[in-house]
RNA sequence: GUCCCCAUCGUCUAGAGGCCUAGGACAUCGCCCUUUCACGGCGACGACAGGGGUUCGAAUCCCCUUGGGGACGCCA
């Protein structure tokens, strides 16, 4: 049997971390098993359906790198569908209409809380004679009174329930179109999804979901539903927890593998292994090692891996990103230093390409002014000196390679008899503007002759006022 | 409130009855390295929620308590 997997979020909002380690789930199970995963878009709901979540899913998606062998299906195109099975139970009288208004249930749910008792649905409608003029009626499924529901779920095991727990959930709303909790059912059977992986808040759904899948006379997939993750204060992870959009971790400079390796961890693991690559997690990725309980999101480790990865990528992987974000911040990548030289010079000192981008702008533009502490600290009526000499013999230096400037600067430092920090310091300053660089040997090297002498004669005059 | 699920360092986790004096990683804190910032190296701190069983033996199995999460929509 092939393994058919999907993901099948609602276009209500962006690509959320929560959904998209479920998506990575679900993709890396298809792939270990060679099988086939499927892009669901569930749409059902029209009015807080849109199109520009649709395509955030989509981008996020193929940041991300989780390919999908078949659609991105949408439920709005299989309403006729969803409408001849509902028109099939309700003439098995697997299901039946109903006729009672909001308000009505609204005081029913009232009543039952009241009375502390699980609100839900008491059926009332089920043997209804008398129907109501100008209702339109909702359909509801006719779930079974007794006996109960066994869910065998992958990762937490035996669940039972018992249909009385159950109500008769409404499958058609009163405009006719069909809800979630059957388009799902019917979906994942004509998809011929074999395991479905999904967030454990659907443990709930699922016997109501086996309840309609036996009166399709439907044979039922596995299931695994694999637990929250929350927030740092314990509660399921949301915006005001920070960034919760994959698209946003984009955007402040996390490399899409250190993610996917933060993710996979996150409610998974294999021994005490800590970095993936894609190649290893789908290898040693299996549902009986999912975890049972929800984690908690922390960016800190998060941070960990992108400065793994920004340290240990392919350093042309790394500026193809690092390009993106310099793009961002105004620059033209194109005239300036190879970046892949950059990207070797900076990645250990920074964790994101954010970070990375604005520590390295100094190397694309001219930079607006001194920060001030570093200024007032190096650019002294001492360090005068120093930079005139430097000047001097930068001016007169060929190649202009990193061994030959370190042999220069550390030459110049000895001439003057000052320590080797107190020339690099200013420099570092004169050219990047700051006291933070990289080795100031390979930071000149990478600025060029022409900008490194124009800076120092710049900082020069900074100084004379 | 009712039902369902869960419970090892601050966080992610290893642990399938003896290998546990509970291991690793992130974070934190020291020390070393060092031309800045970092990287790196070494080390420290730090957990089996509580209580009952079962067993020669329990972090591991069972029960209760407590705590947390989820569900209870004409949302998905």
């Amino acid at each position: 049997m092939t393994i058919r997997t999907r993901f099948a979020p609602s276009p209500t909002g962006y690509l959320h971390v929560g959904g998209a380690r479920t998506a990575l789930f679900s993709w890396l199970y298809a792939r270990k098993h060679g099988g086939t995963f499927v892009l669901r878009i569930e749409d059902t709901d029209l009015e807080r359906s849109t199109e520009e979540s649709v395509n955030a899913i989509l981008e996020g998606m193929a940041w991300l790198g989780l390919g999908y062998d078949e659609g991105p299906f949408f439920q709005t195109h299989r309403f006729d569908r969803y409408k001849a099975l509902i028109q099939q139970l309700l003439e098995e009288g697997k299901a039946y209409h109903c006729y009672c208004s909001r308000e009505e249930l609204d005081e029913m749910r009232a009543e039952q809380m009241a009375r502390k008792e699980k609100p839900r649905y008491d059926g009332r409608c089920r043997h209804r004679q008398a129907v109501p003029e100008g209702v339109n009626p909702v359909v509801r499924f006719l779930n079974p009174d007794d006996g109960e529901v066994v869910i065998n779920d992958l990762v937490k095991g035996k669940i039972v329930v018992r249909n009385s727990e159950l109500d008769d959930l409404i499958i058609a709303r009163s405009d006719g179109s069909p809800t979630y909790n059957f388009t799902v059912v019917v979906d994942d059977l004509d998809m011929n999804i074999t395991h479905v992986i999904r967030g454990d808040d659907h443990v709930n759904n699922t016997p109501r979901q086996i309840n309609i899948l036996k009166a399709l006379g439907a044979k039922l997939p596995e299931y695994a539903h694999v637990p929250m993750i929350l927030g740092s204060d314990g509660a399921r992870l949301s915006k005001r927890h920070g960034a919760v959009s994959v698209l946003q971790y984009r955007d402040d400079g996390y490399l899409p593998e250190a993610l996917l390796n933060y993710l996979v961890r996150l409610g998974w693991s294999h021994g005490d292994q800590e970095i993936f690559s894609i190649d290893e997690m789908v290898n040693a990725f299996d549902i009986p090692d999912i975890n049972h309980s929800a984690s908690t999101f922390n960016t800190e480790k998060l941070l960990w891996l992108n400065h793994h990865y920004l340290m240990h990528s392919d350093p042309e992987h790394v500026a193809h990103h690092l390009r993106w974000h310099l793009g961002k911040l105004g620059v033209d990548p194109t005239v300036g230093p190879d970046l892949i030289e950059v990207v070797k010079a900076q990645r250990e000192r920074n964790k994101t390409l954010v970070e990375m981008a604005q520590a390295s702008l100094f190397f694309f533009k001219d930079f607006e002014a001194y920060d001030e502490k570093a200024a007032s600290k190096h650019l002294t009526e001492t360090s005068l000196v120093i930079l005139r000499h430097l000047e001097e013999n930068l001016l007169a230096l060929s190649p202009w390679r990193r061994e030959s400037l370190h042999d220069l600067i550390s030459a110049t430092a000895e001439s003057l008899e000052q320590k080797m920090g107190a020339v690099a310091q200013p420099l570092r300053v004169a050219v990047s503007g700051t006291t933070v660089s990289p080795p100031i040997d390979l930071t000149v090297e990478i600025l060029g002759k022409e900008k490194t002498l124009e800076r120092i004669r710049a900082a020069i005059s900074w100084i004379d006022g």
